[in-house]
DNA sequence: CAAACGCATGTAAGCGTTTACATCGGTCGG
DNA sequence: CCGACCGATGTAAACGCTTACATGCGTTTG
């Protein structure tokens, strides 16, 4: 109804400039005691509250973080969503979210108005070309990488490339010969940077172990579970099928070994499985897997995002999570 | 490097006033079509991008949405958010998310800035007081709730009592005479009114069945997989145990179920288990739940929020989700 | 004791938009 | 042929803050 009070009636109220009052709200130094305890009390009275777009016109800063992910339905990206938000909203800044689903809405993001709406960006997985790196890091806007590298940013990348290679050696030890891999995204090259890399450790593994690679081993799994499952599915029905597959992701692995259980197979009597991540359902279903601290990365992000945003010209850091393999009940020697 | 581009480059290289410019940028009427082709022409030359904080400021709308949750990491919500998100970009809206653990924050978020910060704000699962709920009412916010009803503002509300209802009328009719609830938050009464209204659903069906409610058999599972495991485990080593179990959420019934393998125990066997949601993991460990299309909620609470917006007046509207009974393999008749 | 300084405060110029209002040619009906 | 009207455009005043700079006063210092 009325009109929504201004530092301007704070400053009447408090018998002082609107100057005044800006720095007394502000913690900031050059402010007598007496005139900043006055000036609290005149805007907890008066039920003041700054304009943030105001303050951000103004000052330049908007005291927000924008962070920008391929999907928001997938557990991975939630769980960084929510360390970062707690490190974030532990600062007093604000989070703006986005899911990037297309090349063409990342290029319009990355380019539009969003660079004047955040003070930092943080970017999952969100691989792109090298014109539009270079024209984020032109503009003002501080980037924080997650699961890609961006030259000229800090990044918070595990070593997926390790990862895969691990698990499949693992498998191969297992005296598993037909090894499948369920991929993410194959025919989006731009988008993930982790299936490539995921990609290359296993072909790697395979090639260490003097294990022949077989392109229909390979199926794709679109990170989901239902992809998961359909990925199993094909790899089922080959004329000779594996008897052990790693799933770039837990959720992907869970669709697996429901269609395994669905055949009347088991794992890992039947076909051995392997998954990454963690998921807060691999302990359920027992499933072996990489464990990730997922939620960390998008923390540890949130920090280096926050630390470069402080005056003081911060050296770009590259964190580098470790991964810890979890034995569970999924993946066994080759019968 | 350089400085941003401002409206007033792109007025001068185009020769006309600023007031045109913006004009025409937004597809104003009353600029002539020439005129408009030349600025947008220009526009795009100079790579202008309209500060979002200085139309904010001068226009009195963010174009931004606040969405509200009590936490992220839990399925549901960051389904909803999904949904929310979908709809919300589609339109041209940022979405600013909160997550709201205490009261104490729930208090400084909803009273502070973040009420300018924002067109509209869509409140999840968030219960509060009445005095808190007026002066968001009376703050230039829209508001609408999802999953709580708010006097005055609209909502997506699924009859959860019903839901609750349902459930435990079909363990009944099963034969189960003591049946259990494993619930969510019963410390905090403020935040959820969710599992109030399932908690009346679950004594109301066993009044109507003719069923003695004992307290021993209501167990507290946090909404979480681990919270829903040790519920289970309490209620297992109860010197009378329940035949059937009805777990407020789906990943507090994974929980159940772990717990039950673990003890070498199967659903639906020894303890019928059924849950609420239709989590995607469901269906792979066979779980009959109460399915909500949780993501739909989002969709409709942003499409809500939306249509208020649009200057005219719109009526408050409440919406009803339907729940759909899913029949999988966890629950059966009392052995 | 004057000059120099430091601190608390005020003044006012932005920040980059939007938008009410004024202006200015033309067109049109009478 | 003229006043009314209309559409295209410009002018300038907000919008609510931040902050560089100016001011004024009490203290110190040589």
């Amino acid at each position: 109804m009325s009109r929504p009070v201004t530092i301007e009636d704070v400053a009447q109220a408090a018998g002082v400039s609107v100057a005044t009052v800006s720095r007394a709200l502000r913690d900031l130094p050059n402010v007598a005691p007496s005139t900043r305890e006055k000036v609290l009390a005149v805007a907890t009275e008066l039920q003041y509250r700054p304009d943030p777009s105001a303050s951000a016109l103004a000052a330049g800063r908007t005291r927000t973080i924008a962070m920008a992910v391929p999907v928001l339905d997938s557990w991975y990206f939630t769980q960084v969503m929510a360390g970062a938000e707690a490190v974030l909203s532990g600062a007093g800044y604000d989070l703006l979210l986005f899911s990037v689903d297309t090349d063409e809405r990342r290029q319009r993001l990355l380019s539009g108005p969003l660079l004047k709406r955040a003070d930092g960006l943080i970017l999952v997985d969100l691989r792109m070309p090298d014109d539009e790196v270079a024209s984020l890091l032109a503009s003002q806007i501080e980037v924080v990488a997650v699961g890609i590298e961006i030259p000229g940013a800090s990044a918070v990348v595990v070593d997926d490339h390790r990862i895969a290679f691990d698990v499949v050696t693992y498998l191969a030890r297992l005296g598993h010969r037909r090894i499948a891999l369920i991929e993410g995204l194959p025919d989006d090259p731009l988008r993930f940077q982790v299936p490539a890399e995921r990609r290359r450790g296993y072909s790697d593994a395979l090639a260490a172990a003097d294990l022949p690679e077989d392109v229909d081993l390979i199926a794709a799994g679109n990170f989901s579970v239902v992809g998961g499952r359909e990925a199993m599915g094909r790899l089922l029905d080959l004329p000779d099928p594996p008897t052990a597959v790693f799933a770039m992701s837990d959720e992907m692995a869970f669709g697996a070994l429901r269609e395994l259980w669905d055949r009347g197979l088991d794992a890992p009597c039947d076909v051995s499985v392997i998954g990454v991540d963690d998921h807060d359902f691999a302990s359920i279903v027992g499933l072996t897997t990489m464990q990730q601290e997922v939620a960390r990365h998008g923390e540890v992000a949130a920090r280096l995002l926050l630390d470069r945003l402080e005056p003081g010209e911060r050296d770009i850091v590259r964190h580098t999570p470790t991964a810890t393999f979890i034995e569970r009940s999924t993946a066994g020697p080759r019968s």
